[in-house]
DNA sequence: GCCGTTTTCGGCCCGACTGTTTTCAGTCG
């Protein structure tokens, strides 16, 4: 069971920071969440609108004159307690309360349609604690089959999150991109209109944005600054000049757009890209070399003059540079190695072939071993590796024996009317709490491939979690390795594990890593795919499906493996079906 | 936990609505 931490002193006592009906409010909501009788938090209620009503000098008054036990909705136990908190500044009975309560599940109450019974049940029955966590179980079908909720409670929470996210003020890349996307296709048709570009975070790839940048070029800014102010989608303009406007969206997130003429846009995008580290490195660079460097150009330090460069290429061979993609402008090296033409030829969408870490209705999945077939012939993939849930994941269907068994048959009828894509017969085998695995030997030997994946004990002490993983790793079943650290974005940080031992047993055992590309995943991380490459282990780009729409999510997940400055070569799912097929059949040989 | 007595414990506001369930539970206002 989780506890909340005590709480931070923030100076004070709890009466200064909250006032009194507001506690008397959280011991309501906290004796709902704890299923006690619902009359006695309707007590708690009705005494802190009461409170609310007479006011706070009013309530130290009626305290010291010992009166307060003679107003309506006050009895005597409500009337101790306040006692104790206009006295001593603290009350213990709240204190005590909000230690035994996760003082996340504030935040799920908030979500519409979710009152204290059902968060309380989410509690129980799948121990979320958290609006990341409440998403992704949404996300992965955990809520269809609980008992008082469904697929509609289950769509209904996402939108709620979703809704509670756009104030939040921060973004999954995903979304955000699509936003922005959206907004430069409106951008496209102002009529005299230059060029157009993303900038920011979201052409660099960041897996988390806070806005929206965009750069444009035209001979009229004040114009375009008008009718980009002026855009249905718009909710709020921020701020309106003639060369820049911050509005906000519909969906709450920030946009920023910034005019340039015609000949400033290629300096102008390079310089709105960033990231800052980037641009103080390359403007550094540039001095040396007796230039400058802003968004309106690159001069010549001793007599102003423009260095003329058509786009982004020109720019960065003025410096003595090649191109350096977006996504690596991070200053992480990316300088000098394109000083010494030695930066990586990224992997393209393209490039991917086929898709392990998929999800069927088997386990927890939306649609049939069928439907994903289908879906992945129709995308031309030339290969499949399902992978539905093992059986000590029981909130997620996890398979037992027998289920496997069987879906191995339908798999194997479903080859002959499906020849353009093998199907490989996998599973996602929880990694128990001692790093072993979910099924007998034998059981794992006869499947193509097996991703062992932690899916309990997150928050495992570090030596205990890299014993856990690197015995995990020994076994010679373990195709690879699933979302090896366990994060969510914007909610849950990864186990605590040393994440280079983890590594190292992968490469002495030949295990792939997943690059997890769901959005609130992207786990692996861009910061340690370097470290990967330089290693020489294999990633592969997992979308670990639960939906057919979730196979666009491998586009993310490229996205975040060019970031980490990946190759075709790095990447497990690049390679043709003959080749895969092969290394699986090597990685048997070995386990048999 | 409060209230109001039937002075010691039983009742506590409720209707619309949704979604799940098939007669009801939970949320919202």
């Amino acid at each position: 069971m989780l506890l909340v931490a005590e709480m931070p002193s923030l100076g004070g006592s709890v009466l200064e920071r909250e006032g009194a009906a507001k506690i008397l409010e959280e011991i309501g909501i906290m004796l709902e969440l704890k299923g006690e009788n619902p009359f006695k938090s309707r007590a708690y209620y009705s005494a802190a609108r009461t409170v609310e009503l007479i006011g706070e000098e009013e309530l130290e008054r009626l305290v010291r004159e010992d009166k307060l036990k003679d107003v309506k909705g006050i009895g005597s136990a409500i009337n101790k307690k306040l006692k104790e908190l206009i006295l001593t500044g603290r009350l213990n009975y709240y204190e005590e309360l909000k230690v035994s309560i996760p003082k996340e599940l504030f935040e799920i109450l908030k979500v519409p349609g979710l009152g204290p019974r059902k968060v309380s049940a989410l509690y129980e029955m799948l121990e979320i604690t958290s609006l990341a966590e409440l998403e992704y179980a949404c996300r992965e079908n955990r809520l269809v089959n609980l008992k008082g909720f469904g697929k509609k409670t289950q769509d209904n929470i996402l939108e709620g999150i979703e809704f509670i996210r756009r104030y939040q003020g921060r973004y999954f890349y995903s979304e955000a991109r699509r936003l922005a996307i959206i907004l430069l296709h409106k951008i496209k048709e102002f009529p005299a209109l230059g060029e157009v570009s993303l900038a920011g975070s979201i052409r660099r790839c960041r897996e988390i944005v806070k806005d929206i940048d965009l750069v444009a070029s035209t001979d009229h800014p004040d114009r375009l600054t008008r009718y980009f102010t002026e855009l249905p989608l718009v909710a709020e303009v921020i701020a309106h000049g003639d060369t820049k406007a911050s509005v906000r969206l519909d969906d709450g997130i920030n946009a920023d757009l910034r005019v340039v003429t015609k000949d400033q846009f290629s300096y102008a995008l390079h310089h709105f890209t960033g990231s800052k580290e980037h641009n103080t490195a390359l403007r550094h660079r540039a001095k040396n070399m007796g230039l400058k460097i802003n968004e309106y150009g690159l001069f010549r330090l001793k007599d102003e003059e423009l260095v003329a460069c058509r786009d982004e290429t020109d720019l960065f061979n003025a410096l003595g540079l090649t191109y350096i993609p977006p996504e690596l402008r991070e200053n992480y090296g990316e300088i000098e190695a394109a000083e010494e033409n030695a930066l990586p030829s990224l992997i393209e969408e393209d490039d991917i072939r086929g898709i392990f870490h998929v999800h069927t209705t088997y386990s927890d999945g939306l649609n049939t071993l069928e439907e994903v077939v289908r879906h992945c012939s129709v995308l031309g993939y030339e290969y499949v590796g399902i992978s539905d849930h093992s059986q000590s994941a029981f909130y997620a269907g996890g398979l037992k024996e027998e289920d496997l068994a069987k879906q191995h048959e339908e798999i194997e009828a479903m080859r002959e009317r499906y020849p353009n894509v093998a199907i490989l017969c996998g599973v996602e085998s929880d990694i128990r709490a001692d790093g072993s695995l979910d099924y007998p030997d034998a059981v794992l030997e006869r499947l193509d491939f097996v991703i062992a994946s932690v899916h309990s004990g997150l928050r495992m002490e570090r030596v205990k979690m890299n014993e856990r993983l690197i015995h995990a790793l020994s076994h010679p079943a373990v195709t690879m390795l699933g979302h090896p650290t366990n994060r969510l974005l914007l909610g849950r940080d990864s186990s605590l594990l040393d994440i280079e031992k983890v590594f190292q047993a992968a490469l002495d055992n030949g295990v792939i890593l997943e690059l997890n590309a769901s959005p609130a995943r992207l786990d692996l991380d861009w910061r340690h795919l370097k470290m990967i490459r330089e290693m020489g282990l294999m990633v592969s780009i997992n979308p670990d499906a639960h939906r057919l729409e979730s196979f666009e999510d491998t586009r993310v997940g490229v996205a975040i493996a060019r970031k980490g400055w990946l190759e075709k070569k790095d990447v497990f799912n690049t390679r043709s079906r003959r080749e895969v097929e092969g290394h699986l059949k090597s990685r048997h040989a070995r386990a048999g």
